[in-house]
DNA sequence: AACTTGCAGAGGTCTGACCACCAGCATACA
DNA sequence: TGTATGCTGGTGGTCAGACCTCTGCAAGTT
């Protein structure tokens, strides 16, 4: 899936960092997890200078390919694929996304995913689905863990789907999605419709069955998108110091 | 389509510039085409430094919600919405792709993609495909400009369906493939083909066949997929300056 | 053994200078 | 009069080096 070189960056130092760092990507010099050198001594080996060297890790950061931690170092991204992290929601920002277009979006993708899952997922994804689906049991009453899990669950799917790209995709939705039910009350009969259609979808995958696999996912989403159109955003007090509900990296 | 302030980003002042800008763009103060003040004055208006504030607007031109001409100035994008250019390519270096996988996901969302068309298409978008569908005949013997149009007719078709967010992501998909086709030789028989191909995807979104849509840009991967398998690759030579054959916004 | 402190190394920010590019206008020439 | 030429102002691109802040760990203290 190798693709020339876009000429498109921002500037020539800029590319040439991407470049390079591309390069070594594919060349297999560089994986997941590896650490580039501290700035300082890169920019001398790359021959520019820290500011432009900086430039570039920020366009790679923001594609979601580096992650760059304070007093630490720079290290190539090693979770699952994405689209750069907030990329959604600015867009959407800018074009003024639709909830519905949303649903469309992820009605298309997610039935289709639940079924390449059901055909190809494997048994650690079973497991981390049954895990994720006893968790959201337990929380059935913390409506911020419950939503953790939740997404967590679709997100899951995904990986079993067996196309990372198709998870990426997904990813990229799913952090658009979760910021927004993020800020959304839910009601408990809700979660309890919820935690149903997911141990249905569950059983589906579990058992191979793909059909039944997209059609329990897609009743799912439709009363999920129904639901939706009945709740009430909350509103939004003083922002509370929102403690560490990152989602973690699915296993 | 609204979200939370994600708190993801590589640092303070970079999510302020962030912040600040989808801020504008929310309320509506900011929009496609806009330009923004240059970097001096704007960096002093914000009250923090040109280096940093250059960190936020290469964020935000990383995730295509901006475009930096040198010499002239800052703008907001106004092209349809997209994912960062190559961020499919950098992905796909990080995490080695494989070709199967994007027709995967190509013949997913293409064939909702020409269902949706087919139903909600109007009239504007009937013409462009038909005009890129002319262009495609006159072509038949340039591969180089066959391919923009090609590309073009795919990309029109996203944009009849619709929604905006399906587009944006084709429109990203259609990068990659862009730039990996460019660099294959194609058989002028295959072209035939293809030309058939999609007169009849055309034919079938005109006259608002959605059922038909979808399947004749079924049948279209599926023999394009095939016929893939059997091209070699060209050998690249010596970079020669590549033409201006950036794909223009579709009208 | 547990806690505290200090330091070294890494990223984050600032400043101000200079370079490169583009557009428009004024001048010079045909 | 019309066209070519060339200057100039404004804007983004790059650089250098200094200083700030955060993190992790090791040495020291209790």
């Amino acid at each position: 899936m190798q693709a020339g070189k876009p000429q498109t960056l921002d500037t020539q130092l800029t590319s040439h960092v991407v470049n390079y760092i591309r390069a070594r990507m594919e060349d297999g010099s560089l994986k997941p997890g590896d650490r580039i050198p501290p700035e300082r001594e890169f920019a001398k080996e790359l021959k520019i200078s820290r500011a432009s060297l900086r430039m570039g890790i920020g366009y790679l950061a923001a594609m979601g390919v580096m992650k760059v931690r304070h007093g630490v170092g720079t290290f190539v991204a090693d979770g699952p694929a994405e689209f750069g992290k907030s990329s959604l929601g600015l867009l959407g920002a800018l074009h003024g996304f639709k909830p519905w277009q949303m649903f469309e979006v992820r009605n298309l993708l997610e039935t289709s995913l639940a079924a390449l899952a059901a055909e190809r997922g494997r048994e650690a994804h079973f497991t981390a689905l049954a895990e994720e689906v006893a968790e959201m049991y337990a929380t059935i009453d913390d409506p911020a863990q419950y939503l953790i899990h939740d997404v967590r669950f679709h997100r899951t799917i995904a990986q079993a789907s067996g196309n990372p790209i198709l998870a990426a995709l997904m990813e990229t939705l799913s952090t658009a999605l979760y910021e927004e039910r993020r800020i959304t009350a839910e009601r408990a009969k809700d979660r309890k419709m919820s935690l149903e259609a997911h141990r249905e979808i569950y059983r589906a995958i579990r058992s191979g069955n793909s059909a039944e696999a997209r059609s329990a996912m897609e009743r799912h989403l439709r009363s999920a998108e129904s639901e939706q159109a009945t709740e009430r955003p909350v509103h939004r007090r003083g922002r509370k110091r929102q403690q560490k509900t990152e989602l973690a990296s699915a296993p």
